[in-house]
RNA sequence: CGGGGUGUAGCGCAGUCCGGUAGCGCACCUGCUUUGGGAGCAGGGUGUCGGAGGUUCAAAUCCUCUCACCCCGACCA
């Protein structure tokens, strides 16, 4: 390809609009151009590195034994009906009419879809185990697109589902993709971390999450360098520290607290840590109030509490049901005696001597509480969220934080799909069965994106070899016709060879291709210049690396084929 | 949805406070000179100043409404 006929506007300044470097990158080496809030056209050599990538999880999928669909963009409403989720998914869905008033979703995922298409493709156990996917477009009303493509309304998914008789079965596909998507990312030249992650209010016992460790990163992850326990902040888990303070039970007894709530002016009013207070939260639990207690120096984890308290939608109480509940203004909630109501106590509570708690009394705080004299702990689960430094769950020693980009998700689904859609296929005896399904899922952009950030210098982006939009940069700087025409000549044989090659053809000066090699970051550069017309040397330079090599003109194309 | 910010040439920005008929850098076009790390000189084109309404002799500038975009937060199968 000569670059002098190619569509590449690559950017010296940084676009006013961009935060992070992924994006920054993107924008200024020509790949992408915004056309909304949340939505990207990828330009030609934007769509060259899409493409590598979709081949590669086209490649792996396929070798995995998964089959390839192509299904619509619109999934018509009654599919949603069926699985219920037409009335939970919530706003994040785009739905629209057609101008006879049905309605349908422009597909946020697909589950729904390809279970009503594989229900009717399916009958015998003959038939299963099967993995279908599709690579395609996914549609979601984000309340905050941001940084670039990595979280956009409109984005390439690969998402498959897997099918099988039984729970063996699925724990089989489920392995397969594991295994498929470890090649995936490795083969993209990504270092990912698969961490444990949350289940949602299906339980299951298997979900992971394939992280791309990275400052701009909206995941928060629990590592453990120890044992190797590796978990999302939304699951994680984590040993609670014994309990420090005194000993000796004191007199629980009213304090005059007046205006102080938050655990912030506590710790100042009375002086002591963060650990000595029981924090108790009104939550909404399917419409219904519940109060949640942790310890003042935890927060709560609220995909745990949703799973301990097995409801589907959990928000914090407004104001009013907190003082209707406690009888007190907000700031004054806790167990002593507790409103009647469900009550969750996190596994840290029953650690704490002589305490504080509101008395959901206005202005009025306790001191010297102690779980099991003042209150029972009728219910205890873990619903706090682990942070830097709490023991691992396994092991016991301190875990590290680190925040990452989700690029994948694999998740064993049961039958929430199969069943409520009524899929079902004969056994050997005949007799119905419903399959058990998983899903898997891979953010094509968002792993563009996460290369990018991964492997960048001051200079531009580093693309590893097997995603490069493409295999060689050829950069001519010549001062004749005779010298153009050689150069023209070096890159016929470049092409004659089959290297892919971008050519940079254009009249500009040597410092202008250079800056513009090293942005867009293919990674060989190939200079033809005053060195080949002086002496007949040919310079190859890796972007990885600093110093050129040389090689004569015979030699080149050998030398190309071992390095692309 | 709450808070903050920004909309002026393809991109990055100044001009707005204090109203007087729009500017800088890059990019682009023409010519000449240049060519190993974002070349030089000369000439040139480029704007519904986000939109609508209002005030005024006069609005990028003041007022009202509105839209878009960015950041933080809330929320998020």
């Amino acid at each position: 390809m000569r670059l002098s006929r190619y569509i590449l506007p690559t950017l010296k300044e940084d676009p006013s609009d961009a935060v992070v470097s992924s994006h920054r990158l993107m924008i200024r080496a020509g790949l992408i151009r915004k056309e909304s809030a949340g939505m990207y056209a990828y330009l030609p050599l934007g769509f060259r590195v899409l493409r590598k990538i979709i081949d590669i999880v086209r490649d792996e999928m396929d070798r995995a034994g998964a089959h390839e669909f192509l299904m619509p963009e619109l999934t018509n409403a009654d599919l949603w009906k069926e699985s219920g989720r037409w009335f939970s998914y919530g706003p994040e869905m785009f739905r629209i009419k057609d101008r006879n008033g049905m309605e349908y979703s422009l597909g946020p995922t697909h589950e729904e879809a390809f279970t009503g298409l594989v229900r009717g493709l399916i009958s015998s156990y003959r038939d299963l185990p099967v993995t279908v996917y599709q690579i395609n477009t996914k549609f979601r009303d984000e309340m905050r697109p941001r940084y670039g493509v990595i979280r956009s309304k409109e984005f390439i998914m690969k998402d498959a589902y897997s099918f099988d008789m039984d729970e063996k079965g699925l724990d089989e596909s489920y392995q397969a993709m594991r295994k498929a998507y470890r090649k995936i990312f490795e083969r993209c030249g990504l270092e990912t971390i698969p961490v444990e992650a949350d289940t949602g209010a299906m339980g299951g016992s298997d979900s992971e999450e394939f992280m791309v460790a990275s400052e701009v990163g909206e995941e928060v992850l629990l590592l453990c360098g120890s044992c190797g326990y590796r978990a999302n902040q939304e699951k994680a888990e984590f040993g609670r520290k014994p309990f420090a303070g005194p000993a000796p039970a004191e007199k629980l007894s009213e304090v005059d607290t007046p205006d102080v709530k938050t655990i912030d002016d506590l710790v100042k009013f009375f002086g002591t840590t963060p650990d000595r207070f029981l924090k108790s939260i009104i939550y909404l639990a399917d419409g219904k109030p519940a109060m949640a207690v942790v310890t003042g120096d935890r927060e709560i984890n609220e995909n745990k509490l949703k799973r301990s308290l097995g409801c589907s939608s959990l928000e914090l109480a407004p104001d009013s049901v907190v003082e209707e509940v406690t009888g007190a203004p907000v700031g004054f909630a806790g167990p002593v005696p507790g409103p009647s109501i469900p009550v969750v106590f996190d596994l840290s509570v029953k650690e704490v001597r002589n305490g504080y708690t509101g008395a959901n009394k206005k202005d009025v705080h306790y001191s010297g509480v102690n779980p099991g004299r003042d209150f029972e702990i009728a219910k205890e689960a873990d619903i706090a969220s682990a942070v830097e430094m709490d023991p691992c769950p396994r092991c016991g020693k301190p875990m590290n934080v680190r925040k990452g980009i989700e690029v994948g998700h694999i998740f064993k689904l049961g039958y929430k799909y199969s069943r409520p859609m009524n899929v079902t296929v004969l056994d050997e005896n005949g007799a119905s069965v419903t399959p058990i399904m998983g899903c898997y899922g891979i953010g094509i952009n968002r792993t563009v994106a996460a290369i990018v950030e991964q492997n960048g210098d001051g200079r531009g982006i580093v693309w590893p070899k097997s995603v490069a939009p493409f295999s060689v940069h050829l950069v001519g700087i010549s001062k004749t016709a005779e010298e153009s025409a050689a150069v023209d000549r070096i890159y016929g044989m470049m092409s004659d060879a089959g290297i892919d090659v971008l050519y940079d053809d254009r009249n500009a000066s040597p410092g202008f291709k250079f800056a513009d090699a090293d942005l867009i970051g293919i990674p060989v550069r190939v200079t033809v210049g005053k060195g080949y017309f002086q002496d007949g040397d040919i310079e190859i330079k890796l972007r990885k690396e600093k110093d050129p090599v040389k090689v004569r003109e015979e030699a080149l194309i050998g030398k190309l084929r071992e390095l692309v």
